[in-house]
DNA sequence: ACCTGAACACCGTTCAAGT
DNA sequence: ACCTGAACACCGTTCAAGT
């Protein structure tokens, strides 16, 4: 027999358990409410613990940005139009995010990294691609959808939802801002979803017009 | 003579000169060093002599936003065509957001206080509001507009230039990747403000097209 | 090898005191 | 009235020590 070698100790953690114990302490008590420390706790450990795991706080959103995103279901949908397949590829996006509003203001910085991001533009792009769309003109339209999505879902969930937006519209002088308080009472009762749908569509048409 | 009220001791500071000092820190050495400690120090005073000029750190940031947006001109442009007018005032948006580009995290948060998004608003209202949009339709054109400027910005900005995400498009492997290598190559050559415009552009010929 | 606890260098903000 | 300095309750992270 060879000499054992030393038995490693086992982890007691694995990086999925870190991600969900992260985003648990987000969607409870919000963003700012993820430190190390509440996630160690979270998890019954020590702060330092979490250092085996992860190198940094940053790391550390990363990962709950990936377990947030990794839920979308990035193959192509069997819808007939382009402008469908790409638009039901941009909701999948959407509803995944709708489920942790806290997360959002993570996005922007830490999409990059997440592999789910990768193989959902990958897939849109497959899409675009059987459209006819190449070259410069594919690229202005990939990353158009993606300053959509992007833009269209943070004021969904940074919008009038943090209080003083909405208060701020509804104390408008009609005088001095005549069409922003007009407009105001008909947004009201627009709702997000056919407000989110709408400005989709408004994106896919202009993008079937280009490609006349 | 009536009794000389005791004199109040003259405010050594204005919100500007704040407003300017944490935009110079920001500028200077990136959002992370906004602390009310070092805007502080930027001003020779003491941290704690903020406070009679903000309530608190959440203030300071939405100083610095209106401090930017504010060199916005948000008169209603010349303009032959709705859509160059739309065009313009969004141009003007970025343009005024891109010469402090650390700024922009801050933007989606404090957008709602700011006086000068109300009347770029209300302009940009205007100028739908001529072209025929009205009710629910114009509420969507605009949110539209928005969503498509606060994510093209930040997808500018917080974008490829982060670093890892450049390089995380480059180590692609083209077999798992096909499209998105091909892409990759292609999005080197277009310039950011060939981009933008191209992008706007979309959703500039979307909202024509469903105005008929 | 993995985990812990104390400690360091920061934060924002409260409070009591100075002029 | 306005400004200051010390202090408090936090952070992320380093380090030396435990098992």
């Amino acid at each position: 027999m060879y000499a054992v070698k030393a038995m490693p100790r086992p982890r007691s953690l694995t990086p999925a358990q870190l991600a969900s114990a992260a985003l648990a302490v987000i969607d409870r008590d919000g963003l700012s409410a993820l430190t190390m420390r509440a996630v160690a706790q979270e998890l019954g450990t020590s702060p330092m613990a979490l250092y085996r795991y992860v190198a940094d706080r940053d790391e550390l959103e990363a990962l709950v940005v990936e377990e947030v995103l990794s839920t979308v279901d990035t193959a192509a949908p069997p819808d007939e139009s382009w402008q469908d397949r790409v638009g039901v590829l941009v909701q999948r996006m959407r509803v995944a995010i709708g489920g942790h509003p806290a997360v959002v203001p993570l996005l922007p910085v830490h999409r990059h990294r997440s592999p789910t991001v990768l193989r959902w533009t990958e897939t849109v792009l497959g899409v675009l691609a059987e459209a006819g769309f190449a070259g410069t003109r594919r690229v202005v339209a990939l990353r158009a959808l993606l300053a959509y999505a992007v833009g269209a879902i943070q004021l969904e969930h940074l919008g009038p939802l943090s209080g003083s937006g909405t208060d701020a519209m509804a104390g408008l002088s009609p005088a001095e801002f005549p069409h922003l308080s007009a407009t105001a009472a008909d947004a009201r009762r627009v709702r997000p979803d056919a407000e989110f749908d709408g400005g989709l569509d408004l994106l896919l048409r202009g993008l079937a017009v280009s490609s006349d």
